[in-house]
DNA sequence: TCTGGGGTCCTCAGACGA
DNA sequence: TCTGTCGTCTGAGGACCC
Protein backbone atom coordinates (compact mmCIF):
# COMPACT_ATOMS: atom_id res chain seq x y z
CA UNK A 1 0.00 0.00 0.00
CA UNK A 2 2.89 2.14 0.46
CA UNK A 3 0.53 5.02 2.70
CA UNK A 4 0.36 4.79 6.69
CA UNK A 5 -1.34 8.64 7.06
CA UNK A 6 -4.19 8.58 8.89
CA UNK A 7 -7.05 9.50 7.20
CA UNK A 8 -10.33 10.09 8.32
CA UNK A 9 -13.81 10.60 6.66
CA UNK A 10 -16.89 12.55 8.83
CA UNK A 11 -19.71 11.93 7.14
CA UNK A 12 -23.00 14.20 8.74
CA UNK A 13 -25.98 11.85 9.47
CA UNK A 14 -28.71 12.87 7.66
CA UNK A 15 -27.64 16.05 7.25
CA UNK A 16 -30.48 18.69 5.74
CA UNK A 17 -33.53 17.07 7.95
CA UNK A 18 -30.81 16.47 11.60
CA UNK A 19 -30.32 20.61 11.06
CA UNK A 20 -34.09 21.10 10.59
CA UNK A 21 -34.60 19.06 14.12
CA UNK A 22 -32.26 21.03 15.78
CA UNK A 23 -34.95 24.28 15.00
CA UNK A 24 -37.63 21.85 15.58
CA UNK A 25 -37.26 19.66 18.37
CA UNK A 26 -41.00 18.46 18.06
CA UNK A 27 -39.89 17.07 14.85
CA UNK A 28 -37.43 14.69 16.70
CA UNK A 29 -38.21 10.54 16.20
CA UNK A 30 -40.60 11.31 12.58
CA UNK A 31 -40.89 9.94 9.73
CA UNK A 32 -39.22 13.49 8.29
CA UNK A 33 -37.58 14.94 4.79
CA UNK A 34 -36.52 18.14 3.04
CA UNK A 35 -37.75 18.15 -0.51
CA UNK A 36 -40.41 19.90 -2.64
CA UNK A 37 -44.01 18.21 -2.61
CA UNK A 38 -44.66 19.45 -6.44
CA UNK A 39 -45.23 16.89 -8.97
CA UNK A 40 -41.38 16.88 -10.41
CA UNK A 41 -39.88 17.46 -7.25
CA UNK A 42 -37.46 15.23 -5.41
CA UNK A 43 -36.47 14.12 -1.40
CA UNK A 44 -33.18 15.74 -0.71
CA UNK A 45 -32.65 14.13 2.43
CA UNK A 46 -34.08 11.61 4.65
CA UNK A 47 -34.65 11.31 8.40
CA UNK A 48 -33.95 7.49 9.26
CA UNK A 49 -37.66 7.32 10.40
CA UNK A 50 -38.35 8.20 7.03
CA UNK A 51 -35.79 5.41 6.22
CA UNK A 52 -37.99 3.09 7.13
CA UNK A 53 -40.53 3.42 4.87
CA UNK A 54 -38.05 2.46 2.31
CA UNK A 55 -37.41 6.26 1.33
CA UNK A 56 -34.56 7.74 0.46
CA UNK A 57 -32.89 11.01 -0.92
CA UNK A 58 -33.24 11.47 -4.92
CA UNK A 59 -36.93 9.31 -4.59
CA UNK A 60 -39.45 11.42 -6.30
CA UNK A 61 -41.38 13.05 -3.73
CA UNK A 62 -44.93 11.59 -4.89
CA UNK A 63 -43.82 8.30 -4.59
CA UNK A 64 -42.30 9.19 -1.03
CA UNK A 65 -45.56 10.31 0.19
CA UNK A 66 -47.57 7.02 -1.34
CA UNK A 67 -45.02 4.77 1.01
CA UNK A 68 -46.20 7.10 4.15
CA UNK A 69 -48.69 9.38 4.27
CA UNK A 70 -48.16 10.53 7.49
CA UNK A 71 -44.54 12.12 5.92
CA UNK A 72 -43.86 15.23 7.07
CA UNK A 73 -42.36 17.72 4.50
CA UNK A 74 -39.67 20.78 5.09
CA UNK A 75 -38.47 23.18 2.43
CA UNK A 76 -34.85 23.09 2.08
CA UNK A 77 -33.11 26.15 3.58
CA UNK A 78 -29.73 25.98 1.62
CA UNK A 79 -28.36 29.51 3.37
CA UNK A 80 -28.94 28.08 6.52
CA UNK A 81 -27.32 24.41 5.65
CA UNK A 82 -24.11 26.65 5.08
CA UNK A 83 -23.88 28.70 7.97
CA UNK A 84 -23.94 25.32 9.70
CA UNK A 85 -21.85 23.72 7.74
CA UNK A 86 -19.42 26.46 8.02
CA UNK A 87 -19.14 26.03 11.53
CA UNK A 88 -18.48 22.53 11.77
CA UNK A 89 -15.97 22.25 9.43
CA UNK A 90 -14.57 24.71 11.89
CA UNK A 91 -14.43 22.71 14.72
CA UNK A 92 -12.77 19.95 12.05
CA UNK A 93 -9.88 22.34 12.03
CA UNK A 94 -9.57 23.11 15.23
CA UNK A 95 -7.70 19.52 15.76
CA UNK A 96 -5.68 19.39 12.15
CA UNK A 97 -5.85 21.98 9.54
CA UNK A 98 -5.87 19.57 6.62
CA UNK A 99 -9.14 19.80 6.34
CA UNK A 100 -10.85 18.99 2.83
CA UNK A 101 -14.41 20.02 2.52
CA UNK A 102 -15.95 17.42 0.22
CA UNK A 103 -19.86 19.06 0.23
CA UNK A 104 -21.30 20.95 2.99
CA UNK A 105 -21.69 17.55 5.11
CA UNK A 106 -18.57 15.58 4.75
CA UNK A 107 -14.89 16.04 4.60
CA UNK A 108 -11.38 14.32 4.54
CA UNK A 109 -9.04 15.03 7.69
CA UNK A 110 -5.39 14.61 7.69
CA UNK A 111 -4.77 14.07 10.95
CA UNK A 112 -0.72 12.80 11.01
CA UNK A 113 0.20 16.03 12.98
CA UNK A 114 -2.68 15.64 15.67
CA UNK A 115 -1.63 12.58 17.24
CA UNK A 116 1.08 14.37 19.93
CA UNK A 117 -1.64 16.69 21.30
CA UNK A 118 -4.42 14.67 20.77
CA UNK A 119 -3.60 11.29 20.59
CA UNK A 120 -4.10 8.53 17.99
CA UNK A 121 -7.05 8.92 15.44
CA UNK A 122 -9.91 7.00 17.51
CA UNK A 123 -9.02 9.60 20.23
CA UNK A 124 -9.61 12.50 17.91
CA UNK A 125 -12.87 10.96 16.24
CA UNK A 126 -14.65 10.46 19.65
CA UNK A 127 -13.40 14.13 20.35
CA UNK A 128 -14.79 15.43 16.89
CA UNK A 129 -18.21 13.78 17.11
CA UNK A 130 -17.72 14.71 20.82
CA UNK A 131 -17.77 18.53 19.62
CA UNK A 132 -19.99 18.23 17.31
CA UNK A 133 -23.00 16.73 19.04
CA UNK A 134 -22.44 19.38 22.30
CA UNK A 135 -22.30 22.35 20.25
CA UNK A 136 -24.63 21.66 17.43
CA UNK A 137 -26.89 18.86 18.09
CA UNK A 138 -25.60 16.28 15.19
CA UNK A 139 -25.02 13.26 15.01
CA UNK A 140 -21.78 12.43 12.52
CA UNK A 141 -20.10 9.34 11.48
CA UNK A 142 -15.96 8.67 11.12
CA UNK A 143 -14.41 6.33 9.02
CA UNK A 144 -10.31 5.81 10.03
CA UNK A 145 -8.09 4.38 7.47
CA UNK A 146 -4.51 4.52 5.93
CA UNK A 147 -6.46 6.26 2.68
CA UNK A 148 -9.57 8.31 1.21
CA UNK A 149 -11.18 5.73 -0.65
CA UNK A 150 -11.06 3.15 2.73
CA UNK A 151 -11.79 5.78 4.98
CA UNK A 152 -14.90 6.62 3.09
CA UNK A 153 -15.84 3.28 2.88
CA UNK A 154 -15.32 3.05 6.54
CA UNK A 155 -17.47 6.38 7.76
CA UNK A 156 -20.56 4.85 5.14
CA UNK A 157 -20.26 1.47 7.41
CA UNK A 158 -20.18 3.00 10.86
CA UNK A 159 -23.53 4.76 10.23
CA UNK A 160 -26.94 4.17 12.26
CA UNK A 161 -29.23 1.63 9.55
CA UNK A 162 -32.67 0.71 9.27
CA UNK A 163 -33.76 -2.46 10.62
CA UNK A 164 -37.09 -3.99 10.45
CA UNK A 165 -39.64 -1.55 11.44
CA UNK A 166 -36.48 1.13 13.58
CA UNK A 167 -33.49 3.12 12.68
CA UNK A 168 -30.67 0.86 14.33
CA UNK A 169 -27.68 3.04 15.87
CA UNK A 170 -24.26 3.00 13.81
CA UNK A 171 -21.14 2.65 15.69
CA UNK A 172 -20.33 5.85 15.04
CA UNK A 173 -16.41 5.24 14.16
CA UNK A 174 -14.85 2.48 12.10
CA UNK A 175 -11.35 1.63 12.01
CA UNK A 176 -10.15 0.09 8.46
CA UNK A 177 -5.97 -0.79 9.91
CA UNK A 178 -3.53 -1.12 7.37
CA UNK A 179 -3.55 -5.40 7.39
CA UNK A 180 -7.23 -5.84 7.72
CA UNK A 181 -7.72 -3.68 3.86
CA UNK A 182 -8.37 -6.64 2.52
CA UNK A 183 -10.86 -8.79 4.76
CA UNK A 184 -12.75 -5.17 4.93
CA UNK A 185 -12.73 -4.98 0.60
CA UNK A 186 -13.50 -8.49 -0.09
CA UNK A 187 -16.98 -9.25 0.74
CA UNK A 188 -18.27 -5.37 -0.66
CA UNK A 189 -20.49 -5.55 -3.33
CA UNK A 190 -18.64 -4.03 -6.59
CA UNK A 191 -20.66 -0.87 -6.32
CA UNK A 192 -18.52 0.05 -3.23
CA UNK A 193 -15.87 1.06 -5.60
CA UNK A 194 -15.74 4.81 -6.47
CA UNK A 195 -17.02 5.33 -9.86
CA UNK A 196 -19.26 1.94 -10.45
CA UNK A 197 -22.64 3.48 -10.56
CA UNK A 198 -25.60 1.42 -12.41
CA UNK A 199 -24.32 1.50 -15.97
CA UNK A 200 -20.84 0.17 -14.63
CA UNK A 201 -22.21 -2.31 -12.38
CA UNK A 202 -24.41 -3.98 -15.31
CA UNK A 203 -21.33 -3.92 -17.45
CA UNK A 204 -19.09 -5.62 -14.62
CA UNK A 205 -21.77 -8.06 -13.72
CA UNK A 206 -21.96 -9.57 -17.43
CA UNK A 207 -18.03 -10.21 -16.75
CA UNK A 208 -19.42 -12.64 -14.00
CA UNK A 209 -17.93 -9.38 -11.06
CA UNK A 210 -20.69 -9.04 -8.48
CA UNK A 211 -17.73 -8.40 -5.41
CA UNK A 212 -14.99 -6.54 -5.36
CA UNK A 213 -12.71 -9.95 -4.30
CA UNK A 214 -14.40 -10.63 -7.99
CA UNK A 215 -13.13 -7.50 -9.01
CA UNK A 216 -10.10 -8.23 -8.01
CA UNK A 217 -9.21 -10.96 -9.90
CA UNK A 218 -9.79 -8.98 -13.51
CA UNK A 219 -6.61 -8.32 -15.14
CA UNK A 220 -6.12 -4.35 -15.55
CA UNK A 221 -5.39 -5.05 -19.41
CA UNK A 222 -9.09 -6.22 -19.35
CA UNK A 223 -10.61 -3.49 -17.26
CA UNK A 224 -9.02 -0.83 -19.39
CA UNK A 225 -9.70 -2.24 -22.42
CA UNK A 226 -13.07 -2.63 -21.08
CA UNK A 227 -13.98 0.87 -19.05
CA UNK A 228 -10.95 3.01 -20.57
CA UNK A 229 -7.85 3.88 -19.34
CA UNK A 230 -8.80 6.00 -16.58
CA UNK A 231 -11.50 4.00 -15.22
CA UNK A 232 -10.26 0.52 -16.04
CA UNK A 233 -6.93 1.56 -13.84
CA UNK A 234 -8.70 2.82 -11.03
CA UNK A 235 -11.06 0.29 -10.68
CA UNK A 236 -7.76 -1.84 -10.66
CA UNK A 237 -6.16 0.17 -7.54
CA UNK A 238 -9.10 0.66 -5.36
CA UNK A 239 -10.01 -3.26 -5.49
CA UNK A 240 -6.76 -3.47 -4.18
CA UNK A 241 -7.34 -0.57 -1.45
CA UNK A 242 -4.65 1.76 -3.19
CA UNK A 243 -5.32 4.96 -3.35
CA UNK A 244 -2.54 7.83 -3.48
CA UNK A 245 -4.37 11.24 -3.59
CA UNK A 246 -3.34 13.39 -0.44
CA UNK A 247 -6.20 15.46 1.47
CA UNK A 248 -5.97 18.93 -0.32
CA UNK A 249 -7.36 21.68 2.04
CA UNK A 250 -7.24 24.65 -1.03
CA UNK A 251 -10.21 23.08 -3.85
CA UNK A 252 -10.85 25.76 -5.89
CA UNK A 253 -14.52 25.53 -7.65
CA UNK A 254 -14.46 24.53 -11.39
CA UNK A 255 -17.89 25.55 -12.57
CA UNK A 256 -20.47 27.29 -11.34
CA UNK A 257 -24.15 26.83 -12.59
CA UNK A 258 -27.92 27.03 -12.11
CA UNK A 259 -30.63 25.23 -13.65
CA UNK A 260 -33.79 24.71 -13.07
CA UNK A 261 -36.88 22.00 -13.82
CA UNK A 262 -40.16 24.08 -14.26
CA UNK A 263 -43.36 22.66 -12.60
CA UNK A 264 -45.19 22.84 -16.22
CA UNK A 265 -43.08 22.53 -19.70
CA UNK A 266 -42.36 26.16 -21.16
CA UNK A 267 -43.71 26.81 -24.79
CA UNK A 268 -43.81 30.23 -24.83
CA UNK A 269 -40.56 31.74 -26.85
CA UNK A 270 -40.90 35.06 -24.99
CA UNK A 271 -40.98 32.89 -21.53
CA UNK A 272 -38.04 30.90 -22.11
CA UNK A 273 -36.08 34.05 -22.99
CA UNK A 274 -36.76 35.41 -19.58
CA UNK A 275 -36.05 32.09 -17.62
CA UNK A 276 -33.18 32.61 -19.21
CA UNK A 277 -32.35 35.99 -18.12
CA UNK A 278 -33.11 34.53 -14.46
CA UNK A 279 -30.45 31.64 -15.21
CA UNK A 280 -27.57 33.95 -16.24
CA UNK A 281 -28.72 36.58 -13.63
CA UNK A 282 -27.69 34.26 -10.68
CA UNK A 283 -24.92 32.48 -12.35
CA UNK A 284 -23.43 36.23 -12.61
CA UNK A 285 -23.99 36.88 -8.85
CA UNK A 286 -22.39 33.95 -7.99
CA UNK A 287 -19.71 34.50 -9.90
CA UNK A 288 -18.94 37.65 -8.43
CA UNK A 289 -19.63 36.40 -5.22
CA UNK A 290 -16.77 33.70 -5.63
CA UNK A 291 -14.60 36.18 -6.62
CA UNK A 292 -13.89 34.31 -10.39
CA UNK A 293 -14.47 34.58 -14.03
CA UNK A 294 -15.59 32.15 -16.46
CA UNK A 295 -14.41 31.89 -20.08
CA UNK A 296 -17.08 28.56 -21.34
CA UNK A 297 -20.49 29.23 -20.91
CA UNK A 298 -23.03 25.40 -21.46
CA UNK A 299 -26.41 25.71 -21.98
CA UNK A 300 -28.28 22.75 -20.91
CA UNK A 301 -32.08 22.07 -22.25
CA UNK A 302 -34.09 18.98 -21.24
CA UNK A 303 -37.23 18.38 -23.40
CA UNK A 304 -40.35 16.81 -21.89
CA UNK A 305 -39.21 13.32 -23.45
CA UNK A 306 -36.64 13.80 -20.97
CA UNK A 307 -33.70 13.74 -23.98
CA UNK A 308 -30.82 16.28 -22.30
CA UNK A 309 -28.63 18.31 -24.73
CA UNK A 310 -25.86 20.56 -23.72
CA UNK A 311 -24.36 23.40 -26.54
CA UNK A 312 -21.04 25.37 -25.11
CA UNK A 313 -19.13 28.25 -26.33
CA UNK A 314 -16.03 29.38 -25.10
CA UNK A 315 -15.17 33.01 -25.03
CA UNK A 316 -11.58 34.24 -25.28
CA UNK A 317 -11.23 35.76 -22.38
CA UNK A 318 -13.08 34.79 -19.09
CA UNK A 319 -15.77 37.21 -18.25
CA UNK A 320 -18.16 37.53 -14.93
CA UNK A 321 -20.68 39.93 -16.72
CA UNK A 322 -24.46 39.19 -16.99
CA UNK A 323 -24.42 41.06 -20.34
CA UNK A 324 -21.68 38.79 -21.49
CA UNK A 325 -22.74 35.71 -20.41
CA UNK A 326 -26.23 36.71 -21.50
CA UNK A 327 -25.57 37.33 -25.29
CA UNK A 328 -23.27 33.62 -25.77
CA UNK A 329 -26.73 31.86 -23.96
CA UNK A 330 -29.28 33.73 -26.26
CA UNK A 331 -26.88 32.42 -29.66
CA UNK A 332 -27.05 29.30 -28.03
CA UNK A 333 -30.56 28.91 -27.25
CA UNK A 334 -31.18 30.35 -30.47
CA UNK A 335 -29.62 27.29 -32.55
CA UNK A 336 -31.71 25.10 -30.48
CA UNK A 337 -35.68 23.94 -31.86
CA UNK A 338 -38.17 24.38 -28.29
CA UNK A 339 -40.76 24.11 -30.16
CA UNK A 340 -41.79 21.14 -28.33
CA UNK A 341 -41.20 22.33 -25.23
CA UNK A 342 -38.77 22.60 -22.57
CA UNK A 343 -38.54 21.01 -18.80
CA UNK A 344 -35.50 22.44 -17.67
CA UNK A 345 -33.31 25.03 -18.64
CA UNK A 346 -29.91 25.77 -17.12
CA UNK A 347 -26.52 28.17 -17.50
CA UNK A 348 -23.33 26.94 -16.43
CA UNK A 349 -19.41 29.04 -16.50
CA UNK A 350 -16.45 26.70 -16.58
CA UNK A 351 -13.08 27.60 -16.91
CA UNK A 352 -12.98 29.73 -14.36
CA UNK A 353 -9.89 31.54 -13.03
CA UNK A 354 -9.79 34.90 -10.34
CA UNK A 355 -11.96 37.46 -11.21
CA UNK A 356 -9.94 40.17 -9.79
CA UNK A 357 -7.20 39.72 -13.04
CA UNK A 358 -9.61 39.61 -15.48
CA UNK A 359 -8.65 41.22 -18.55
CA UNK A 360 -10.14 44.69 -20.00
CA UNK A 361 -12.01 43.68 -23.50
CA UNK A 362 -12.23 46.68 -25.90
CA UNK A 363 -15.72 46.85 -24.98
CA UNK A 364 -15.10 47.91 -21.85
CA UNK A 365 -12.15 50.30 -22.56
CA UNK A 366 -15.28 52.13 -24.96
CA UNK A 367 -17.89 51.49 -22.30
CA UNK A 368 -17.06 50.56 -18.91
CA UNK A 369 -20.71 51.10 -17.56
CA UNK A 370 -21.94 47.79 -17.71
CA UNK A 371 -19.17 46.81 -14.63
CA UNK A 372 -20.34 49.74 -12.99
CA UNK A 373 -24.18 49.45 -13.36
CA UNK A 374 -23.34 45.63 -12.17
CA UNK A 375 -21.54 46.37 -8.91
CA UNK A 376 -24.77 48.86 -7.97
CA UNK A 377 -27.25 45.83 -8.44
CA UNK A 378 -24.89 43.81 -5.92
CA UNK A 379 -24.54 46.74 -3.62
CA UNK A 380 -28.49 47.30 -3.89
CA UNK A 381 -29.09 43.50 -3.12
CA UNK A 382 -26.57 43.62 -0.25
CA UNK A 383 -28.58 45.92 1.15
CA UNK A 384 -32.22 45.32 0.49
CA UNK A 385 -31.87 41.99 -0.33
CA UNK A 386 -31.69 39.67 -3.87
CA UNK A 387 -35.22 39.99 -5.10
CA UNK A 388 -35.16 43.83 -4.59
CA UNK A 389 -33.74 44.53 -7.94
CA UNK A 390 -33.20 42.23 -11.30
CA UNK A 391 -32.86 42.26 -14.68
CA UNK A 392 -35.83 43.78 -16.52
CA UNK A 393 -36.38 40.79 -18.60
CA UNK A 394 -37.21 38.80 -16.01
CA UNK A 395 -39.71 41.15 -14.00
CA UNK A 396 -43.10 40.36 -15.63
CA UNK A 397 -47.03 40.00 -15.16
CA UNK A 398 -46.36 36.97 -13.00
CA UNK A 399 -43.88 38.58 -10.71
CA UNK A 400 -40.69 35.96 -11.52
CA UNK A 401 -37.88 36.72 -8.82
CA UNK A 402 -34.46 35.72 -8.83
CA UNK A 403 -32.93 32.86 -7.27
CA UNK A 404 -30.46 32.23 -4.87
CA UNK A 405 -28.39 29.19 -4.78
CA UNK A 406 -29.98 26.08 -4.03
CA UNK A 407 -33.43 27.78 -4.34
CA UNK A 408 -34.57 25.06 -6.95
CA UNK A 409 -32.83 22.24 -5.71
CA UNK A 410 -36.23 20.60 -3.91
CA UNK A 411 -37.90 21.00 -7.35
CA UNK A 412 -40.20 23.21 -8.63
CA UNK A 413 -43.39 24.11 -6.56
CA UNK A 414 -46.83 23.65 -7.76
C1' DT B 1 -41.76 4.84 -10.46
C1' DC B 2 -41.44 8.61 -14.68
C1' DT B 3 -37.05 10.69 -12.77
C1' DG B 4 -33.92 17.75 -8.66
C1' DG B 5 -29.79 20.54 -8.45
C1' DG B 6 -24.88 21.38 -8.32
C1' DG B 7 -21.03 19.67 -9.26
C1' DT B 8 -16.58 16.60 -11.14
C1' DC B 9 -14.32 13.82 -14.33
C1' DC B 10 -13.92 11.07 -18.45
C1' DT B 11 -14.37 9.84 -23.39
C1' DC B 12 -14.77 10.72 -28.01
C1' DA B 13 -14.88 13.32 -32.26
C1' DG B 14 -13.46 17.03 -35.04
C1' DA B 15 -10.60 21.07 -36.06
C1' DC B 16 -6.21 22.92 -36.38
C1' DG B 17 -1.31 23.95 -36.37
C1' DA B 18 3.35 22.12 -36.28
C1' DT C 1 3.00 19.86 -52.62
C1' DC C 2 0.78 16.10 -50.56
C1' DT C 3 -0.03 13.02 -46.78
C1' DG C 4 0.29 11.35 -42.28
C1' DT C 5 0.53 12.03 -37.41
C1' DC C 6 0.83 14.05 -33.10
C1' DG C 7 -0.62 17.17 -29.45
C1' DT C 8 -3.90 20.44 -28.02
C1' DC C 9 -8.18 22.71 -27.80
C1' DT C 10 -13.11 22.75 -28.11
C1' DG C 11 -17.66 20.87 -27.95
C1' DA C 12 -20.94 17.29 -26.80
C1' DG C 13 -22.43 13.80 -24.02
C1' DG C 14 -22.34 10.38 -20.36
C1' DA C 15 -21.56 8.51 -15.77
C1' DC C 16 -21.22 9.36 -11.27
C1' DC C 17 -21.38 11.63 -6.63
C1' DC C 18 -23.68 14.06 -2.67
Amino acid sequence: MGESTPILHVDMDAFFVSVEVVRRPELRGLPVVVGGEGERSVVAAASYEARVYGIHSAMPSTRARRLCPDLVFLRGDHRHYGEVSRRVMAIFRRYTPLVEPLSLDEAFLDVSGAGRVYGPPEQVAAAIRRDVLDEEGLGCSVGIAPNKFLAKLASGRAKPTVGSGAPVPGSGVLVVAVDRVRDFLDPLPVQAIWGVGPRTLERLQRLGVQTVAELRAVPEATLVSSFGRASGSQFWRLSRGIDDRRVEPDQSVRSIGHEETFSRDLTDPDEVRRELVRMVDAVGRRLREAGVAGRTVTLKVRFPDFTTITRSHTLPDATDLVVDVLEVATDLIGAVDTSLGIRLLGVSMSGLRDGSIRQLSFEDLADPGWREAEHAVELIRGRFGVGSIGPARTVGADGLQPRERGDAQWGPDE
